[in-house]
DNA sequence: GCCAACGTTGGC
DNA sequence: GCCAACGTTGGC
């Protein structure tokens, strides 16, 4: 079992909408990035990850998603119309891949990346290492229980 | 809206 | 293969 932490601005894709789409599950689509892909194409199915809002008005965790399905073609990709859209990748030759993700819960208390920073704990964590942009990233059982400790209290 | 950090692109 | 220019991310 591996852990992970996603994000998305939640004015675009938030846990509440993820809470709210048919069997709470979706596709991660539109990661445009070699890293960040090939952390997906490492999930299993069964894994979770951290549900991260960024890019609003506060930053954190807020909730714990499970990898529905494991990694496959990006169809967005090759969709003209679609934002994330890359004439590189092809059906024949996807670049890119997504998974499918299934709403778990939300935290009791969500994790917010003020508190992230202040906690001896984590700041190891990959998130909070300077400059570190990664969309989708590896998180260790460690940290993974204890922003799940913090959440409780 | 600003800006630092980073990744990608493309000319040479 | 170098590197400048550009685009994107994401906190503030």
């Amino acid at each position: 079992m591996n852990y992970w932490l996603m994000k998305s601005e939640p004015q675009a894709f938030s846990i509440t909408d993820l809470k709210k789409r048919p069997q709470q599950t979706e596709h991660w689509d539109g990661v445009r990035n070699y890293q960040a892909r090939n952390f997906m194409r490492a999930m299993k199915k069964g894994d979770l990850a951290f549900f991260y809002h960024s890019s609003c008005e506060v930053p954190g965790v807020y909730g714990i998603v499970e990898i529905a399905h494991e990694a496959y073609p990006d169809d967005t990709a090759w969709d003209r119309k679609n934002s994330h859209y890359d004439p590189k990748s092809t059906p024949e030759e996807p670049r890119w891949y997504m998974v499918d993700v299934r709403f778990k819960r939300e935290l009791k208390h969500p994790i917010t990346l003020t508190q992230i920073k202040n906690q001896a704990a984590l700041k190891n964590m990959r998130l909070v290492q300077p400059g570190s942009r990664l969309s989708v990233m590896p998180v260790t059982a460690k940290e993974w229980d204890t922003i799940l400790k913090l959440s409780e209290e």
